[in-house]
DNA sequence: CTTGACCTTGACGTAACGTCAACCTCTAAC
DNA sequence: GTTAGAGGTTGACGTTACGTCAAGGTCAAG
């Protein structure tokens, strides 16, 4: 009337370590143990264990399990939580299906795994004009210079560094948050600790930019679509140059 | 021009801790240790930390992080692995929510963790006659005695796992397997140890039941409606037939 | 000189078993 | 009686990607 370790397990589709763990953590007891130590299973063991067995392919955890054979009256309960669970863990996984396959189109359209050929803070070339006006000649050549100093691999190291906070303003601007809130305060901390790494900017070096630097800069960003199009357009400028105020008036 | 370990943290937003770790598994070392020990990054570890991050973020593994950094042109396979493995999982967790619906369901509706209510295979007053004709009134009496000596919760146990073996019984015909496949006999090789139990079958005890009587029951199945339902209508009792026979050509 | 804040290494915990390793027990055959 | 083989037992480590102490150095500021 009762079988061996491996007899139920194979009964009930599973493993003898199986059974050997469920009865170190208290979940299934054998329903007598041979005078040799042989675990021995009767028919409740059985039925117990098809239970167990049920709700671990629902997907519950062992703890849940043991709960919900305890008081039976708990199943629904548990079970409600648990569908709460897979249903975002299915939205979860499913956000990853999209990103995953833009990354792969992306990189089949020949890009890099960070965008790198967008918009190039640094094109001094470009901005010369007006840099030199609004900074002076010398800010302008010391940039520059710091510039045209560096590697290719630091240079694309710094272009990457600012796609990726790029991407996250426009992430951020796209879920509608406040411009005053934590998220984009933080986001505005990565963009004058990124300013902070370069030589030239006024108030520069290890302090930073000064706030008249980065309040001009936000304005820029909103006045100058080339620079706008880096966050998703105007719109997008006018959030990160309200976040960047924001932070000025707090934090310089 | 470099940073300490909470400040690149910061700035790529994860943790001192997970800096270390990937230190210590070789995936992301400092651009240079201080003779105190500090660890301090340049922007160059920046940029491969927020690849890192985009990857992990995309849901890979960190071997796969890695694999991908070392050559970078292993990405777009390496994502489609990974797309493959996500869209799986999504799958996975698809069915475990309908499972988990129709459970909650079942309970709502008054039924148990597993249901009880269905079939009895031991009703013998119900079937008395056809198993005296076909396998004596010893077998009969035996079986039948044996079934009233248990208690409810014996008897319970025994309707149960029939129940859940019948369920996978109807699962395993709904996905279309073949009835002399692995799965398919598995489940034969269940059904006899199930049989193998009830004392009174012909050839039964620790032998299980003899060849004519596992056969015998497989042609019953089909041929008789009030089995027939428990395997969802004829055409899973057909199922159920087949593997048993294909069972009882293999092994008994 | 004393706080704090920040850094280090070391080690345990996580979920649910899989997988040895070392050793004992039972059955059937020789 | 012995021996081989199948099956049982208790450890104990490995798995994933860090979180979380713990104990103890380092550094800037008051």
């Amino acid at each position: 009337m009762d079988w061996s370790i491996q007899e139920i397990a194979k009964l009930a589709g599973t493993t003898s370590r199986t059974l050997r763990h469920y009865d170190d953590i208290g979940l299934l007891a054998p329903a007598r143990i041979g005078s040799n130590g042989y675990r021995y299973y009767d028919a409740e063991a059985l039925v117990r264990l098809q239970r167990i067995m049920l709700l671990r392919e629902l997907g519950l955890g062992l703890p849940a399990v043991a709960d919900v054979l305890e008081r039976e009256e708990r199943a629904p309960h548990a079970l409600r939580s648990h569908l709460e669970w897979l249903v975002r863990e299915q939205q979860r996984l499913a956000r990853q299906i999209v990103s995953v396959e833009r990354t792969i189109d992306a990189l089949e359209g020949g890009e890099r795994l960070m965008a790198e050929q967008m918009f190039d803070g640094f094109d001094h070339t470009e901005y010369k004009e007006e840099v030199e006006q609004r900074w002076g000649a010398d800010a302008y050549a010391k940039s520059d210079a710091w510039w045209r100093s560096m590697g290719a691999d630091e240079k694309r190291a710094w272009q990457q560094r600012l796609a990726s906070l790029n991407a996250d303003w426009i992430a951020a601007h796209e879920r509608g948050i406040d411009p005053a809130g934590d998220e984009a305060q933080a986001l505005a901390q990565r963009q004058f600790e990124w300013l902070r790494g370069i030589p030239g900017t006024p108030g520069g070096g290890a302090a930073g930019p000064s706030r008249e630097y980065f309040l001009g800069l936000a304005e820029m960003y909103v006045a100058d679509e080339r620079f706008g199009a880096n966050y998703g357009g105007v719109d997008g400028a006018r959030f990160v140059r309200d976040a960047m105020t924001a932070y000025a008036e707090r934090e310089l």
